[in-house]
DNA sequence: GAAGAAATAGACAGACTTGTCTGTTTTTTA
DNA sequence: TAAAAAACAGACAAGTCTGTCTATTTCTTC
């Protein structure tokens, strides 16, 4: 198959890119790795930018399958769904590969807004935010944009402090701290959700 | 004085890599930006590496104290400067220069974690940890070392959702959110405080 | 089996990187 | 004012990086 090649190109890619960073990866050291030629890698893909965009765009659709999945299998209810999003987390961390969030180093090292590359890490956090605004809504939250948003702050504290800091437990303080602000979005007064 | 030249090249480094990365910015980048000569920059420092240990200590010195004052110009009383934490959070991402965490992007960028570059922001953490639980205790938390990590929490989770998706009222969300946690950690009943 | 497409190795260009070295000039100190 | 320290410009080494080119070989497909 063509597609192949292309492919051991973006996992290979995604497995260095996730262990030591976008720019300390070169192309020389994910050819050797994938075991393909320099030409084959610049037939595919015009530019190791467009790599990195090829292996952000596979990585966001797998792993919001997999969070998806791992949360399906954890909960039944929306709210205990909401819930098992942080103990996903923590068995995200617990991997011995786990180096953070790649959305976020992208971010970090192609800062300008409106590099591309951004612009994908950008899209992925969106599309997380509205994954969980719908399982807050699905809870019954008052106000599901709200919560969602709460949510992914925790989400995304508990990804920062693990990554730099270590295991330390972020997955399940977060979970509690999410408890009580699901608690609190259940039992809200109704009133519009501009926010 | 000796120091001069050596401080101009901590302030420039310190600013070329808040915009651009650390690994992004070269040595010649920062001597021509603070019009110094190479041997100077090697004279006080042994290797880019080091610069970047001193800027960031710099940095982190800096930005703490900042931190301290802000919410201390805001608000009297411990639960007030709880949630002042966020209003000088706010008034941090509104700056144009605003690029997320320097901490966060050298432990992306530098991700061994005994890379001693990684370990001065994972100690930069720590620090904002135990200052939040200074707070936290003096608000009358029941479990102060809790009620600080879950702060902690939302604070790194609004500088990321920031850093990534631009203006997005992050500092306001976490706010709301932390005061759902604070008086919940105010309201607590008492118990031994192991976490 | 023959024609065409895809992948190969490896040299190469050109730019960039950190760090070293030298000899000169400026600044500080005594 | 003279000796000592610091900073200077700029060449240089040795390595890295991305991307291009060529000529050969392997695979598909008809």
């Amino acid at each position: 198959m063509a597609s192949t090649k292309r492919d051991r190109l973006i996992d290979t890619a995604l497995e260095l890119f996730n262990r030591d960073g976008y720019r300390a990866t070169g192309i020389d050291k994910i050819l050797a790795e994938a075991g393909v030629a320099k030409m084959t890698l610049y037939n595919h893909f015009g530019s190791k930018d467009e790599l990195i965009l090829a292996a952000l765009k596979r990585r966001d659709a797998r792993w919001r399958d997999w969070l998806r999945h791992a949360v399906a299998r954890r909960a039944e209810t929306p709210h205990g769904r909401l819930l098992a999003v942080f103990d996903a987390l923590e068995e995200w961390f617990a991997q011995a590969d786990f180096q953070g969030c790649m959305f976020m180093r992208a971010a970090s090292e192609y800062c300008g807004c409106d590099h591309p590359i951004h612009a994908v890490a950008a899209e992925h956090q969106r599309l997380l935010l509205a994954e969980l605004r719908d399982l807050a809504a699905a809870a019954g939250a008052k106000r599901p944009a709200k919560l969602a948003r709460e949510i992914l702050l925790l989400v995304l504290g508990a990804i920062v402090a693990t990554q730099v800091n270590g295991p330390v437990d972020a997955g399940k303080a977060a979970k509690k701290a999410a408890e009580v602000l699901i608690e609190e979005a259940l039992a809200a007064p109704e009133v519009g959700d501009a926010a």
